[in-house]
RNA sequence: CGGGAUGUAGCGUAGCCCGGUUAUCGCGCCUGGUUUGGGACCAGGAGGUCGCAAGUUCGAAUCUUGCCAUCCCGACCA
């Protein structure tokens, strides 16, 4: 029988949550709100930073790391900053445990080490990276600095869920700092490429570029862009946001630089992170009632091959006749595993990689031999096909390719048809509860209506998308005039 | 943090209301054998702080209190 999923018709958060730990991607920890990264999911994880961090190092950044810990009087220093994050962090105030005389065998906190000054433990890291930078940077000919960092934050959440809201995670944070506004904007714009490349490119996920509106910009920035992907319970998530902080965090830490005309001047700087939670998006984008379905240019497994004996004589034939096989497939780049296992039968193993949404399946048995072919099954669609080994590989290869293609195309299809417009407050309403999706609707541009509406409806508006088409109509709520459009969703 | 639900072996569970031998069953796991084209079968075996702690009792999985964790619905958020 082995391991049963809930559908998602039935329930679709515990489907999400049977994927996440029958799949193997992470499991609960014994620390609240943390999750355990499994080696299955850690691997899609290392693809999916490997691949961004190529295209960070393209666009002309670099790596470095930065403290975990931030001193209190540098996190408060930028105060929108400070005062958005204040209520998620976690504090070192302690740096020594020591026997507990009341309870022989247990540790207590030394009171008499108290540290002078609160560690917090970074939600983000424009504080101590800004207070670096202001060492860094002089003059106009130390300028732009362009430096990522992969790491952990913690933001201590309410409520947590797997890969989408953990206490802790993981992620990268690029943080840039430049002469003018122009090229900063430009290098927010540039980012914000990257991700919907990488998004739609390699998880195959489509989503929205857009700008967020002033309630939902992070706290520090002038600007939030963003990227919004649809789930396929209609509800959207963000996927990925890229912040012009203008010079804020250059003001709060003081760092000028002298222009070629011998004047002080402000940095103006950036901000951009993706985190493990696309792996929620990605889960939530592609996979179905069978379990995960994995896109080939991030899958940790491209291909398994599962064997069918017929007797002992038959497996080293069989054996042999696989090297081969993984040999063409590896010379190809494509990574596959061959499970001759014994202690699962066929049936079992077809039924565990489509769970692991391993993107192709070879099976193959001396019957298939004799006929100088094997059988190919594909995760997206679960067609079957019997293939001629001759010219396996580059088949292979080929249906990789076709199937992150229609593993994309299918996310797009669904997403385009759930963009809705609504033009009255009766029809925004009734699509939110009966197609969710994302909506499109006039809004009168201010946040007192944009909070009415969540309040009223718990849709927020997710962006406005760039390269908005520009078009005069009057806002849902209050009927004023507004200029175009927004995208409205529930939200993860 | 507010409301609701749940917690018994790796997973899913019976038992709990009405306290009483050795905690039930299935899957999985180990050993041996037979098997292998969609979640195999036979035989033998291992595995339990009944979420944690205190209390009531001669006796607690079962009753009481506190705590912890998870899920769902809110508030908050990437």
């Amino acid at each position: 029988m082995g391991k049963e999923l809930t559908t998602r018709e039935a329930d679709y958060s515990q489907w999400y949550n049977d994927l996440v730990i029958k799949g193997e991607l992470a499991d609960y920890s014994a620390v609240r709100g943390c999750m355990v990264i499994k080696p299955y999911g850690y691997a899609l994880w290392e693809n999916m930073r490997d691949q961004l961090d190529k295209m960070f190092k393209e666009t002309g950044h670099v790596n470095a790391y930065f403290p975990l810990f931030v001193p209190k009087s540098l996190f408060e220093a930028e105060e929108k900053n400070a005062e958005g994050f204040a209520k998620e962090c976690a504090i070192v105030t302690h740096y020594r445990l020591k026997n507990d005389p009341a309870n022989p065998g247990k540790l207590m906190v030394d009171p008499d080490a108290k540290l002078e000054e609160e560690l917090v433990i970074r939600p983000t890291s424009e504080a101590i990276i800004w207070n670096t930078y202001k060492g860094w940077i002089q003059s106009y000919r130390d300028l732009p600095i362009l430096v990522n960092q992969w790491a952990n934050v913690v933001r201590w959440e309410m409520r947590t869920r797997l890969f989408l809201r953990t206490a802790e995670f993981l992620w990268q944070e690029g943080h840039t700092a430049h002469a003018t506004k122009e090229e900063a904007i430009d290098e927010t714009k540039k980012m914000l490429d990257v991700y919907a490349e990488f998004v739609e490119h390699y998880m195959a996920v489509p989503v929205v570029k857009g700008v967020k509106t002033p309630n939902e910009r992070f706290a520090g920035a002038e600007d939030t862009y963003c990227i919004e992907a649809l789930m396929q319970d209609g509800k959207a998530l963000q996927a990925g946001t890229s912040h012009f902080l203008g010079q804020n965090f250059a003001k709060a830490f003081d760092v000028q630089y002298l222009t070629k005309e011998n004047k002080q001047e402000y940095v103006w700087a950036t901000s951009w992170g993706v985190s493990t939670r696309l792996i929620g998006a990605l889960i939530m984008a592609h996979s179905d009632d069978q379990g995960l379905i994995l896109p080939p240019r991030i899958a940790p497994l491209q291909v398994v091959i599962v064997p069918i004996y017929k007797g002992e004589e038959s497996k080293p034939v069989i054996d042999e006749k696989v090297n081969g096989i993984i040999k063409e497939l590896k010379s190809l780049g494509i990574s596959v595993k061959y499970d001759n296992s014994d202690n699962a039968r066929p049936g079992w193993k077809f039924a565990e990689y489509e769970l692991k949404g391993v993107p192709v399946r070879i099976a193959l048995g001396l019957r298939d031999l004799e006929n100088n072919v094997v059988e190919l099954a594909r995760r997206d669609t679960k067609e079957k096909n019997t293939v001629s080994i001759d010219g396996l590989a580059q088949y292979v290869s080929n249906l990789l390719e076709e199937i992150q293609q229609n593993i994309f195309n299918r996310a797009l299809a669904f997403r385009n048809e759930n963009i809705r417009e609504a033009n009255t407050w009766d029809e925004f309403v009734s699509l939110l509860d009966t197609k969710a999706g994302f909506i499109s609707a006039h809004w009168d541009g201010t946040p007192e209506t944009e909070e009415k509406i969540k309040e009223m409806t718990k849709a927020t508006i997710r962006c406005i998308p760039l390269n908005n088409k520009q078009e005069n109509g009057s806002c849902i709520l209050t009927g004023k005039p507004s200029k175009e459009r927004v995208l409205f969703a529930r939200a993860y």
